[in-house]
Parts: C-alpha cells; structure tokens; sequence
RNA sequence: GCCCAAGUGGCGGAAUAGGUAGACGCACAGGACUUAAAAUCCUGCGGAUGUAAUAAUCCGUGCCGGUUCAAGUCCGGCCUUGGGCACCA
C-alpha cells in the first residue's frame, strides 16, 4: 500500500463514476428500494460534517442493499431557494442565481469525496426552471381544485425597513435588521387548505411506520380537540356570539366571556362609556405580534365592553370582555370563561375581581354503599413569624392532621373553621387568606364505624398573634396540638383529603382535573366526560351549540414577499380577477433584476419589474398583471422525492409509471428540526396530489427517521463564532474519507447527539491500519478458520446496518480484526475477503483497494453482499455462568446446546459452587439453554 | 406549564425477548522494540476488602420501593438533564 489515500480514494470514485455502479434504473427486475436523505440547502460555507454522518449511514445502507439485489434510488440534490442566497445578491448584487450554482458546485464535489453512492445522474436544484416548472404547475391544480385561494391576514411588518419579516426575523417585537418596533399590517396572501386536510393527515399516520415521536410531534402540531360551540345571546342586542370550549360541562361556572381583540362584534357592542378603553387596548394589541402576546405576556390584560351576555344554561348575565389571551385565529376568537376549573380565566379572574364558581369538585377516598353525607371544614392556620403550620397530633388514633370539624347548622363554613380552630386548639387572632376549593371526601371513621361522604370546604388562614381562649374538648378529642415545619407537614400529613387541602392553600389555581359537578342543577353528581356527552345534547336539543372538532393547524400562508422563490403563476384582470397563466407557457422564470430589495410597499422586488408584471388576462385577453409573491421555501421540498423518482420526465411532474414502480421513499432520514413541518407539509402536497389522481398513494414516505447532530469537542453546537467548526475537507486530506465514515458511523448512537474527538477519529484509522496490515497475514488455507465468528459477524452486521445501529456494526468488524490478528497461521484469503465485503459498505475505497491488490475477487461493490446461516452463528463452546440465588460464583465450559443433566453434572463440580451451596438444600435448578444456570438453595 | 426522550467507568458508548453489566473504541498507566522519538506490539484499567501473586468476598447501571430463581432491562413513586410545543379555550 504505497499509494496515497487520497489518490487511491480517487481512483475508486472514478470507477464507479464510469460505470455508473450506482445507477437506479426506472422499471428494473430487481426490487426496488428507495433511500432518501433530505437534500441540503447548499450554504456558502460548504458541506457539515452532520450531513456527513447522516449520509454514510444512509449511503452504507445503500450499499449494502444494492449488493444484496435490490435496485436501489439513492438520490442527492439542492433546496436551494431561501433568504441567505437573496441577502447575498441584496448585498452583491448579482443574481442569487450565480451564488447558488457556485455553493452547488462545492457542495457536490465535496459529497463526491466523501464516496457516496448517489445517482448523480438525478441530481436537480429546486431552483432549476426545469424543476420548479412542476412546482408552479402543482400549484394551479390546487388552485383549479379550490385548495387556493387569496386572504387578507395580518403579517409582521417593519416601518422603517418597509418590509414583510418572518416570525423569526420579528422575535422580541422588533425589527432583527433595524431594530424598529415591528407592527401587525393587513396583506393580502395566497393560502392553501391545510385544514380540510387535518383529519386526513392525522389518519394517514397510520399507513406509516414513521418512528413514534415523528408520529407525535405530527399529532401534536395538527393538535386536534374534540369540544362543542356554545351560542350566547347578547343582553340588548339581537346579535349572537359563538364560542368554542373542550368543556362545556363546566358552563354552570362562567362568570364571564371574553372576545379577541380582533372580534368582529366588538365595534358594535361596546357601549359608549367603555369606548376609549377598548379602542386603545385594541391599537395597543395591533403593535404585538404573536411572539409578544405569548412570550411578554404573563400578566393577563383585557377591558371590559359595557356588555353583557346572557348564558344559555341559567339565564344569567355575565360580563364580556375583550382580552389578547383569547386568539382570533383559533376557536371562534371568543371564550366562555370559567375560572374556577381554567387556569388562565383564574388568572384574569383574580386581576379583574370576577366571581369564581366551583362547579366540579376532586374527590378522594373510597365511596361505600352506605354513607352519611355532611359538610364539614379544614383549616390550614400558618405562623408567618415561626414559619409553622398549626396541627392536631392524634397519635395512634389518626395520626397527624389539621384542625377539622363538621358544619352545625345554621352556621357558615367560615365561622364552622374559625369556631373548630377555637375550640380544639384555642387560637382566636387569625385572618382569613382563602377559601380553597370544596373537596368530596369519602371515608371511614373507626370510633363512629360509620362511612361517611363528606363536601368540606378549604380554608388558609394566617395567625396574627397567640391571642388564647380556653380549650374546650370533647371525651373523646384525645390529640397534641402542636406546630410543625412544612417538612413535617409534608411527611406525616398523609389523610387524602387533608394532604389536598394542604396542596390547594400552597398553589392557589384553577382545579382543572375530573371530580363530581356541583352548583350544575341537572349536571350535579356527574363526573367530566357524563357531562359533557349531557351538555352537548342540552345544547343541542335548545338550539344553542352543538358539538365541533377543532385543529390548532391553520391554512398554509404561501405567498413571500421575496425574490428568490419560485414565482407564483397567478394573474390578476380588474375584470376577470385571478387566473391561472395557461400551463403551456411554464415555467414562469425569475428574471434578472438589479436590486433585489422588497420595494417601499412591502411588495416582493418583481413588483419592480414592470414589463414582467404587466401581461394580459388569460381569460379576456385584456391588459393584467402577474402576481409578485413567490413561494416559500417548504414549497420545492414538499415533492422534490416524487422527481426524483422521474428526475427527466418533460412531459409531467413525475410519471405515474414511475411512481408506481418506486412506489414510495422506503427510508426517509432527516433532522428533527423538519419532523413536524417540512415533513406535514410534503405529506399535505401528496395527499392533494393523490385526490387529483396525479400521484399513485396518499402517503409516499413509509419510515422517517431522524439523526442526532454532531456537537463540537466542547459539547456544544457547532458555530463559527464558538470556533468549534470540524471542516471535513481538512479531515478528509489528513485521515481520508474511509476514516472519516467510520469515525462518524462509529461515533454513537446514530439518533443521539455526538461531540466530535479527533483523538477517536484517530483511533478509527488505527483501525483501518490494522485491516490493511490484516492482508500480509494471507495464508495459503481455504474457507472460514472461524465459522462462528464469521456467521455471527455477518448477521450483526446486516442487522445493525438495518437498525440504524451503526456504532455496533463497527464495533462488530473490530472484534473480527482482533480475533483474526489472533491466529496464529495467519487467515485464509476467504477470512480476508468477508472482512472486506463487510466494512465496504462503510470504507468503501479501502476494501475495494485491498480486495483488488491480493486478488480475492470481483469488485465488491458488484458482488453478493455475504449471507449467514443462523445455526453457524453459536460457537461451539460455550462459557456459562452459574448463579447461586442469582449471585455469579463460576463459570463452566459447556458445548453448544447441552443438555440439562451435563449442565447440572458440571455446575455442581465447580468448587466455589459448592462452597455456596455447602448444607444448603438445593430447592430449583434453573437452565436456561445455551444461556445461564441458576441454583436455588435454602438454608 | 404540557408532551417526548435520556440518565451505565475518567470519556464516547455496548448489553436480541429479564439471564455472566461495562463489548468496542478513546484516554491513562506499565512493559517490549528503538541511540531516541513516532509508529507498532503486549499487559492492566468501576469501587472497596483481601492476597506475595492468585483465589475469594462485598458494593455498584440517577434516587426510593415492588415483581422475579434472576432487574440496566418490567411495574409504582420521585430527582436531574436534554429536546419539542407553548395563553390552542
């Protein structure tokens, strides 16, 4: 081996570049098998080590199905519309289209050293007219279905930079170029249908193997709940108002309604008297977005109307309020609100002095068929000074508890509290802090032998000074009365129904769980889910609600106010409104421009562009003028692996032919950070397609799987700014592309997050040293000097390479070098070959190298990948440990599949066995074949 | 706050379906080769007790408890760290 790494990797790339070994041909014998990695946006500074990873993974898959049989599509190429290319020409002013074919030429060249195995030959770039022809063709079938339309819906804007931001380029509020306070603006956008597909989405999942946290992260965004509409009548006015609530069980509880700044109804219900607040408070709402009203906005802000609204359950008339925690893009942008059983209404609840009826009560303990019913009280009394909380020590009796009692009648629960206090402990200075929420209470009392259900009622009060009356007790009130830390109370607080207490007069909310209903006339004694089902049909038997499903997942916004993008190919006529362009003029291309900075108006720079702007109506045929908006980035992903199946095809998208022999991506891998969008908007695009009959399935993408990243030796994400950043040029150049694979492959868990160690990488040379050394030790013998290890090797291999489990497919190679380094005769030149074959899909140029030089056969990439059988995989021997009541004492040599008796004959000859199990009766001989021995003795 | 994932040596991490915990690699230490270094090879490497060295024993997979002949793995309850979503009614 005197030949350069690098050269000799050279050599390799270009004999498969000759022979086109990688080829994925369209309608071959063999079975198709389809591998895509998600196709990279080409950055200027050039290929990440953390592509690299997740592409030899997917590439040593690739490998070694193509040399099992199968004809595998292996694919690369470009997502290359988006901002850094934009603000690239923004600055230089040449067009991005320059800057993009210059990363793209670096990015493949860099790939191409690295050895991967894609077919070059399907290679395209979103931004290539040849390409995202299909993706504005795409688009007009949406439009000509319905699934596009134009909406007015307000974005982020920039005063001063006069420009449309991003959420992510207005976080905190501001402007991220200049620093001005952005503001909401109305603008007209091109949205498409995503909602009508929410339940089809959440559906699809199904005919998906996607890992179960893709599937989640998909479920959760879609976030769908099942709840109902409830109608509110409006106290003088004719006007009626929807809202939408998961819980309108608990409509016996709203003491209020609140409307979203934004409400429609606003203007005209608010009275005179509350007009100025409620105009300010809603141009003061106009200035945040959406990051402030969530992230800036803990304390809850809101203005009453002067209105009230009427429920439909009691008639009652409650206050309706204008508030920024109600969205107006979710729901119906109105709420009833319940602060006794909602954590945000409790909130505003308690900011704006509004009632706050309990209408669910928890329940603990266990109901009994007898019970007697009563109401009774706890109280928590805490010592600011001393930090204590004031207890009844009833030792045997009932252990550790705060003061209780039971309701006289004619008495109120407070005076029931403050009088219990009084008497059993003979505090009487204390001032009330809260009434805590009423709990059901089951339980049996010992010296009554009675059951009892109980409603009792929370109480915390302070003590305000040791002010004494005289103790009066019961005979049979037989308790300690003493002061304890928070800790004791913690520890030996223990009854149900005081521990809950104790944790309601500490973290004062909203009770949000399931429990009895009260105070809900015809609900009372129900629980949640018996309520809701009533509810829904009072609701909808009086014609005031009715049941709905609602999805957090809104409609797509898919205009941009940008110029890198694929032109949306929509026209507009004063007479004939929005037409598509005919599709024989596609593709609608980007024309030079010489700024490309959005104009004054927000407008994207085509706008600029007059003679490409003004056209004439497809329609009429009169003067009109094209759309300026382009589409967003997530556009040319959502079906670039549907091309690449026909990557071609001038005539369609993809044929159907094709598709229907590729049938679908078999592994699609990508970064976590697109499992939940990127991955929801490719499935949407298909779906649509699917429903026009372009596109043979509804769901294209069987399993998704994601890749952890690789970190900088300091555990940190890489970044230039950290000076972390591991080029792999500079790798590949010292170590070569075949270390550099291994290193990565063997780096960790694939699905887990990785720091980088040059000192590792350094070792994965090492060990490729030792494989090339392995080749001076060729012997003259045939076959397998180690059936077993080799049988075993390769099983791991196929299985972990399947598995994604990498790091041990390595780690399995490793344990054949260390084994063959063994023997002493040297290996045979079968050994040597299935060591290479093995590692080729991993360190392709190397075994291929070696393979050729000591002439141990074809090329390995053209050859059967190697096949194991299950019963070469045990060795013959076999070392087996033998447990004494499950604690290892000894080790004995067993041949393969040995029966119980010798296992037992051997077991008991081994003298540390017998040591332990010495005038001991042996109770239970456990074997387990080819596995364990366990001995249970007793004394 | 809610949802998800993960906690194993000095480090990255192994351990099919509960069956000899720490594979493999890194780092480290000692030795061989060498004038020397690098490279390479050999040996050791969780902790404690113990031994001249073996042997042997005990403790060990975030914490507490449970199931089992046997628990890193299963069950219940916590703690910590990452990630995602975040006023979604």
């Amino acid at each position: 081996m005197n030949m350069n790494v690098l050269d000799m990797e050279k050599k390799w790339q270009d004999y498969w570049e000759k022979n086109k070994t990688f080829q994925a041909i369209t309608n071959d014998k063999k079975e198709p098998y389809y591998i895509l990695v998600e196709f990279p946006y080409p950055s200027g500074s050039g290929l990440h080590v953390g592509h690299i990873r997740s592409y030899t993974a997917h590439d040593a898959l690739a490998r070694m199905k193509r040399m099992q049989g199968y004809n595998v599509l292996f694919p690369m190429g470009f997502d290359a519309f988006g901002a850094p290319a934009e603000q690239y020409a923004i600055k230089n002013h040449v067009h991005p289209r320059e800057a993009t074919k210059r990363n793209i030429d670096t990015f493949r060249a860099q790939m191409k050293k690295v050895g991967f195995s894609f077919d070059w030959d399907r290679e395209f770039s979103t931004t290539d007219p040849d390409y995202y022809k299909w993706t504005q063709w795409q688009f007009i079938q949406f439009y000509k279905h319905g699934m596009a339309y134009k909406d007015t819906i307000p974005v982020n804007w920039c005063p001063n930079c006069k420009m449309v931001l991003s959420n992510e380029d207005a976080a905190g509020g501001v402007c991220e170029r200049c620093g001005t306070q952005v503001v909401q603006k109305e603008k007209s956008q091109w949205m498409l249908r995503m909602s009508d597909y929410a339940e089809s989405l959440l559906s699809g999942l199904e005919q998906t193997n996607f890992a179960e946290k893709v599937k989640l992260g998909q479920i959760n965004w879609i976030g769908k709940s099942i709840g109902a509409h409830v109608n509110f009548q409006i106290d003088g006015f004719t006007d009626t108002f929807t809202v939408f609530t998961t819980r309108c069980d608990t409509l016996f509880g709203a003491t209020y309604c609140v409307l979203a700044p934004e409400h429609k109804l606003i203007d005209k219900i608010t009275t005179k008297e509350h007009k100025k607040e409620v105009e300010a408070y809603k141009e003061a709402c106009k200035l945040k977005n959406d990051l402030e009203r969530t992230e800036l906005n803990k304390e809850k802000t809101g203005v009453f109307t002067g209105t009230y609204a009427i429920n439909p359950v009691n008639e009652e008339k409650i206050p309706i309020y204008i508030s920024d925690y109600v969205l107006a893009t979710y729901g119906t942008g109105a709420i009833m609100a319940v602060p006794a059983h909602d954590e945000r209404d409790y909130e505003f609840a308690q900011k704006f002095n509004i009632p706050i009826i309990q209408v669910l009560e928890e329940v603990t303990g266990t109901p009994h068929e007898k019970e007697t019913k009563k109401n009774s009280i706890v109280a928590v009394v805490y010592d600011e000074k001393n930090q204590k909380y004031l207890t009844l020590n009833w030792g045997e009796m009932g252990g550790r508890l705060f003061i209780g009692g039971t309701i006289k009648e004619g008495e109120t629960a407070l005076e029931c509290a403050k009088r219990e206090i009084a008497e059993e402990t003979g505090y009487t200075d204390l001032e009330l802090v809260s009434i805590l929420p009423k709990i059901n209470h089951h339980y049996y009392a010992y010296n009554k032998d009675k059951y009892f259900n109980i409603e009792s009622t929370g109480f915390l009060f302070k003590l305000n000074s040791s002010k004494m009356q005289e103790v009066k007790l019961d005979e049979d009130e037989n308790f300690k009365v003493e002061w304890v830390k928070e800790d004791v109370v913690l520890k030996e607080i223990t009854d149900e129904l005081h521990h809950k207490t104790y944790e309601y007069a500490m973290h004062p909310g909203a009770m949000v769980g399931d429990g009895v209903h009260i105070n809900s006339s015809w609900l009372d004694g129900l629980n949640k889910e018996e309520a809701i089902t009533k509810m829904i049909e009072w609701l909808e038997e009086h014609q005031c609600g009715e049941k709905k499903i609602n999805y957090k997942m809104r409609d797509w916004i898919f205009s941009r106010q940008r110029f890198w993008g694929e032109p949306i190919p929509m026209i507009y006529c004063e007479d004939c409104g929005w037409n598509p362009m005919p599709e024989e003029e596609l593709p609608l291309v980007l024309p030079d421009v010489a700024e490309y900075e959005p104009t004054d108006n927000g407008e994207s720079p085509l706008a600029k562009i007059t003679d490409w702007v003004n056209t004439t109506c497809p329609k009429c045929g009169k003067p009109a003028k094209r759309e300026t908006d382009t589409m967003p980035q997530w556009a040319g992903s959502s079906w670039y692996f549907l091309r690449f199946m026909d990557p071609h095809n001038d005539k369609e998208f993809a044929s159907m032919e094709a598709m229907k022999y590729w049938q679908r991506v078999d592994w699609y891998n990508g970064g976590m950070e697109h499992t939940a969008r990127h991955l929801l908007y490719a499935r949407f695009w298909v779906q649509m397609l699917h429903n026009f009959g372009l596109v043979p399935k509804s769901e294209m993408i069987w399993t998704r799987v994601s890749h952890g990243m690789i970190l900088g030796s300091n555990n940190e994400k890489m970044s230039k700014s950290k000076g972390n950043v591991i080029n792999p040029d500079d790798i590949i150049n010292e170590y070569g592309a075949d270390t550099l694979r291994v290193y990565e492959l063997f780096m960790g868990d694939y699905e887990h997050d990785a720091s980088w160690s040059t000192e590792s990488l350094k070792g994965c040379r090492r060990f490729l040293d030792r494989v090339i050394r392995l080749g001076t030790k060729l012997n003259q013998k045939t076959g397998y000097t180690d059936e077993a290890l080799v049988h075993k090797t390769i099983k791991k291999v196929i299985n972990d390479l399947q598995t994604l489990k990498f790091n041990t497919a390595v780690s399995s190679l490793m344990i054949m070098v260390n084994e063959y380094e063994k023997y002493p005769d040297g290996i045979s030149k079968e050994d040597y070959r299935v060591l290479l074959h093995l590692l080729n899909p991993i360190a392709p140029h190397i075994t291929e190298e070696l393979n050729e030089n000591y002439k141990l056969g074809k090329p390995l990439c053209v050859s059967i990948f190697p096949t194991f059988d299950d019963a070469k995989t045990i060795d013959t021997t076999l070392e087996i440990g033998v447990q004494v009541n499950g604690k290892l004492r000894a080790t004995v040599n067993l041949p393969k599949d040995f029966s119980q008796d010798l296992a037992k004959e051997e077991a008991l000859k081994a003298p540390n066995v017998i040591k332990h199990i010495e005038g001991k009766e042996i109770v239970k001989f456990i074997v387990v074949p080819n596995k364990i021995i366990n001995i249970v003795v007793k004394n």
